[in-house]
DNA sequence: GGGCAGGCCATAA
DNA sequence: TTCCATTATGGCCTGCCC
């Protein structure tokens, strides 16, 4: 039932959830509702194993894991804490309310940020008509016909974090970003430190611009001065402005302490946030969703309110079940948290330790004693991937493959990464199967040619007889090396040339781990072929790839000197790179009094993105010299 | 038996 | 007419090589 389409009159409430359902239905294509009924009776086969393997257990064989289960949970007690004070934040309707506050056209409409394809969220008016995160724009517009789009801006949405977090680090400087919009923290310190109450200027705006935020509002607690109020013309839409100015206190309760800080994110960013407050994360980022938006909750830290809470809250809730464990886990009768503990003998006997042991964690509302984001560590693998309309083509494939590989080169050197040992190609089929293909490679992969070269042979063979059409690539590398990291097996100038080599066929497969030594800025690294028992060896300078270093004294770049002294050490050369064409004039001329020439020389040119490689001959080296 | 490479799946925002 | 995204993390499985 609708009582109202266009969602503008009051006591709208919204499409009732038999209509979306419907609506959402009639939209989907055949082939994604094929997709999902696919991964539907895939899940529907998992539950049915499952059972099967749960009837053939004995009473003995659950008791006897029931019983030991039971240890378990004893121990999992003895690691209970409660006395630390653990915040979920997370901002409300993030990217749409960065639009919202950005533009006041869309702040009294339905929007949604996002394009027709996909949305990656819509504002608290948009989602009464069942427009929310990951819908299709088109669908949404079906729901919701006056429905505004707007497009992503991620510049803007980090600036927002950035500006966020800044508040929430003075309250706990070890606090773990979760994503753009949801931050972990442990105020506990702060609390402990905190001597009082804390006073903060507020300001709020009212008139007739509406530009800046926040406004002044009802629903705003009274502060604790005269507000006092001063007109301004504003820049933007030259109308008049009153800021109203007073001071609001906070006290040191918890929950007065996360209101402070809810209050200064929307005092700095004008955006709002919600928080949870509990004992440890797990239940603080549940709690989080409970008040939203703008809001908080706490739950006591005692023992028997945080069972009583647990008792009651679907598995669903829990942030790591999904819907494929949801689903599972209904087959075998757990709906609610309390569940894990009845059936725990089952879980113990069906499902692995480490989810076994967390389902209990969950069960007992310890949840995991450490972060649930791992902040501590870096980042695992970099990649991007592109949809389009489904091809089979292999030359409209390769060049979208080309254009990730230049993005993905450009990417990583705004992220500080070198390269990465592996690289992933996904592929997407237009039926929405997945798949990945992935090679380690024996040296980094930096450049978007190094990537094509790997990525094109993956997808070439999956191509070949034209059965697969395809709807998204990506590609990806991991096993990263970042540019702080000094620790460099292979630096970047020497896998340049290395690959280069090896394009020219020298060298197929089956490499062992190069093995690098350096002397001053001189890298040596030597290659060998298991089969063939080829030796190449590399010489070559960091400095290859930055230009900006140059002997001070001479003028001329460092390369040289490093160069040549290294062949005046007479090791033998396979393979060598120089930066520029005056580099390598007066490289050969040194070689050419030595014995054994490189048969390759690259030329490393930063302008460019193909490297150039020279096969030296005499009569070549003659000609260059 | 362990460790690694390559693949799939689940999850989150 | 468009016709279900993108980026990242982690678990688990299989086959292979020690
Ligand atoms: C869930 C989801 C979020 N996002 C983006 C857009 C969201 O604004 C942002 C934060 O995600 P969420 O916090 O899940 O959603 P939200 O902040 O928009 O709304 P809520 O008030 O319920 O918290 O991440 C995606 O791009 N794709 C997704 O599937
Ligand atoms: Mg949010």
């Amino acid at each position: 039932m609708v009582s109202d389409y266009s969602g503008n009159k009051a006591g709208f409430k919204g499409l009732d959830k038999e209509k979306i359902a419907r609506i959402i239905a009639e939209s989907s294509t055949a082939k994604w509702k094929a997709h999902i009924r696919e991964s539907e009776e895939k899940l529907e086969a998992r539950v049915c194993e499952l059972k099967k393997e749960i009837a053939m257990l004995s009473d003995g064989q659950v008791r006897k894991a029931e019983n030991d289960m039971d240890e378990l949970i004893a121990e999992l007690e003895g690691e209970r804490i409660m006395d630390n004070v653990f915040v979920h934040i997370d901002m409300d309707a993030f990217y749409a309310a960065v639009e919202m506050r950005d533009d006041p056209k869309l702040r009294s409409v339905p929007m949604a940020v996002g394009d027709t394809s996909m949305l990656c969220t819509s504002n608290y008016h948009a989602r009464k008509f069942g427009v929310r995160s990951g819908m299709p724009g088109y669908i949404a517009l079906k729901l919701c016909p006056q429905l505004k789009m707007v497009g992503v801006n991620f510049t803007k949405y980090r600036k927002a974090s950035k500006e966020v977090q800044e508040v929430f680090d003075e309250y706990d400087e070890n606090l773990a970003m979760g994503s753009l919009d949801e931050a972990y923290m442990n105020i506990t310190n702060h609390v402990r430190s905190r001597d009082g109450p804390r006073t903060f200027d507020r300001i709020r705006y009212k008139g007739d611009c509406v530009c800046r935020f926040p406004l002044v509002s009802e629903n705003d607690p009274i502060g604790n001065t005269v507000p006092s109020e001063a007109s301004e013309e504003c820049s933007k839409c030259k109308k008049t402005r009153i800021a109203v100015s007073d001071q609001l206190t906070f006290g040191r309760s918890d929950g007065d302490i996360v209101n402070e800080i809810r209050f200064r994110v929307e005092q700095k960013t004008g955006l709002t946030c919600s928080a949870g407050i509990a004992a440890n994360w797990m239940l603080a980022k549940i709690c989080s969703d409970l008040n939203k938006p703008n809001g908080q909750y706490l739950l006591e830290r005692d023992y028997a309110t945080i069972t009583n809470f647990v008792q009651e809250l679907e598995v669903r809730k829990v942030s790591g079940i999904g819907p494929a464990t949801e689903g599972t886990l209904k087959g075998i009768g757990i709906k609610k948290c309390r569940d894990f503990i009845k059936q725990r003998g089952i879980l113990r006997l069906t499902f692995s330790a480490i989810s076994y042991n967390w389902f209990m964690r969950v069960g007992l509302g310890i949840g995991n004693g450490a972060c649930m984001v791992n902040e501590k560590q870096r980042q695992k693998n970099i990649s991007n991937e592109t949809s389009f309309s489904p091809t089979k083509d292999p030359e409209t494939c390769m060049e979208i493959l080309r254009r990730l590989c230049k993005e993905l080169a450009e990417t990583i050197k705004s992220n500080q990464i070198v390269g990465g040992k592996t690289l992933s190609l996904t592929l997407r089929k237009s039926t929405f199967e997945r798949m990945t293909r992935s090679k380690q490679n024996v040296y980094l992969i930096s450049t978007s040619n190094q990537m094509f070269n790997i990525a094109s042979q993956l997808l070439f063979k999956e191509l070949e007889d034209g059965r697969n059409e395809f709807r998204l690539f990506g590609v990806g590398l991991s096993k990263l090396q970042f540019s702080d990291e000094d620790n460099k097996p292979v630096n970047a100038a020497t896998t340049t040339m290395l690959d280069t080599y090896f394009k020219q066929g020298r060298i197929e497969n089956n490499l062992n781990q190069p093995e690098t030594y350096y002397d001053g800025e001189i890298s040596i690294t030597k290659i060998e072929n298991r089969q063939t028992k080829e030796r190449v060896e590399v010489v070559s300078n960091e400095n290859v790839t930055k230009p900006k270093v140059t002997d001070k004294k001479h003028n001329k770049p460092i390369i040289r000197g490093a160069m040549d002294r290294f062949v005046q050490k007479d090791m033998p050369i396979k393979c060598a790179g120089v930066r520029n064409q005056t580099s390598l004039d007066s490289f050969v001329t040194t070689l050419n009094k030595r014995k054994s020439e490189p048969e390759l020389i690259i030329i490393i040119d930063d302008d460019k993105d193909e490297v150039e490689g020279l096969t030296i001959s005499t009569s070549k080296k003659a000609k260059l010299c």
